[in-house]
DNA sequence: TCATAATCAGATATATTTTTCTGTTAAAAT
DNA sequence: ATTTTAACAGAAAAATATATCTGATTATGA
């Protein structure tokens, strides 16, 4: 069982950290990638492939290949990638998954959960990948 | 997609809320009960099984059985809910699902979301299904 | 005592999500 | 040019979660 996001999205963002913790415009190979991460390469390649359209992550096909961040780290920011990946419909669905749930009929935790909601969006949207860098450099290495 | 419990969960929560704002000790059938939350019966009696073998609920088989809360609703609260059907894993588990996450091997965000984690569990154990009364009826209509 | 109505247990079916595969295309190095 | 390496696209397979069905059991009321 994932925590809020999808499996997908939560290994998309773990591998834009990963990248965002290298020199810029260094390029990783799904296969490098998917080793730090210890998950299946075809499964690496896929949710970058989604990044990729989404303008996040960028990719140069063949020999000495692979992905790279597109943008600045200062300009990226984790809500991006949930974004592109399980959308943001996290943060306007019901916790307790009662329909129309709205301030109009509130369910039993509307508000408290609204606050909830509230602050998990600042968690990721307040700081770009550039603030995050030390505390990422905790979690991934920099090889 | 689910916020963070899971369909059953999620059933399993508004079904049990539905029967505390209930005359205590009523009864009433899966059907009813799928009717009044518009989901299938089958689905209302899988779940409501569960929570009667942990003892939140209880069954009464044959003509006019049903299920009705075996505990008074003081002494009910969503989180027995949670943990009976999804357990409790979410609240211990990486948001960003990196394995071995921790306070010697924090994930970037891993305080601020060990706070909202501490604030949710909260907002499910800190009233019973009885403080919740007033909140339940704005959503779950009191027939 | 018999017919009926309900839970219950377990199997099955369906849907969704996750993971893997297959082949194609593009870029680089030889 | 040719070979090699890697992304890419889309299909397929596997795993998981959700929903449904079947038959058995139990309780009630007539």
């Amino acid at each position: 069982m994932t925590v809020i996001f999808s499996k997908k999205c939560e290994l998309a963002l773990q591998a834009v950290l990963f990248l965002s913790v290298k020199k810029e415009k260094k390029i990783f190979n799904a296969i490098e990638i998917s080793e730090e991460l210890k998950v299946p390469k075809e499964f690496v390649s896929k949710m970058l492939q989604i990044l990729t359209d989404s303008g996040i992550v960028g990719s140069k096909k063949g020999k000495n290949g692979g992905f790279y961040l597109a943008k600045k780290p200062s300009t990226i920011k984790l809500i991006d990638i949930v974004e592109a990946i399980d959308g943001l419909d996290v943060f306007q669905s019901c916790v307790l998954g009662f329909p129309g749930c709205s301030v109009s009929e509130p369910c039993p935790v509307h508000e408290k959960w609204g606050k909830l909601r509230d602050d998990a969006l600042k968690m990721l949207s307040e700081e770009t990948l550039e603030q995050l860098k030390e505390k990422t450099l905790n979690k991934i290495l920099d090889l």
